[in-house]
DNA sequence: TTGACTTGTCCTATAAAGGGCAAATATAGT
DNA sequence: ACTATATTTGCCCTTTATAGGACAAGTCAA
């Protein structure tokens, strides 16, 4: 989800990989990583990212943690009722 | 979640930590940290404390994995939201 | 062919899981 | 108050997994 989204927000900027691998002073093979989801993308880097692409890095926080929450989930069948009980909680702590 | 679960089965059925943890063969401080939160809960011993709580061990496996998605989106705050992307993905991905 | 991207393999450092053990505390009964 | 049992807490340890990359080699498109 990330991935896609860095893949497509890079190409509207006209960058190339390797324009964004040294801006992030990594490995271009890293960078394909992360767009197709092999890697997970290091947190660390979303603020630069944010700053290169022109958007708001609460953006691109929220799919980072959503394909965190993907990653737990994912082949689990019981993985929607198990979010619906972590929202609630999440939900009921935020009142207290 | 899952740890107040198994406290409250736990003494439902009038049983003690020590009895839990000699059926599970562990030290009974581990008992008491996955009761508190203090210990993640080993998914395999999901199904044995099913049966000897006597109940489904879905039940158990939707609190145990809602822990862990509550671990990975606690203290974001754009935990809510983030959940319900990655809800989305999921309804996406089963579709298909 | 060349530049852009991808893929496979490898490595290192950090962290978390899964507990044990001993000491501290809490609680109930006498 | 004293004891005994139940539970909790703190510290320790080992094993396994994952992050975070590098590097080389492969593929794809112009």
């Amino acid at each position: 989800m990330l991935g896609e989204k860095l893949k497509e927000l890079r190409e509207s900027k006209g960058l190339l990989q390797r324009q964004v691998a040294a801006e992030l002073d990594v490995d271009t093979a890293y960078i394909s990583k992360m767009e197709n989801n092999d890697k997970p993308v290091s947190k660390s880097y979303l603020s630069k990212l944010a700053k290169l692409y022109d958007v708001d890095e609460q953006e691109l926080l929220t799919l980072w943690l959503a394909d965190k929450v993907y990653d737990v989930v994912k082949d689990q069948d019981v993985a929607l009722k198990a979010m619906e009980v972590a929202e609630e909680e999440i939900k009921r702590k935020r009142k207290n």
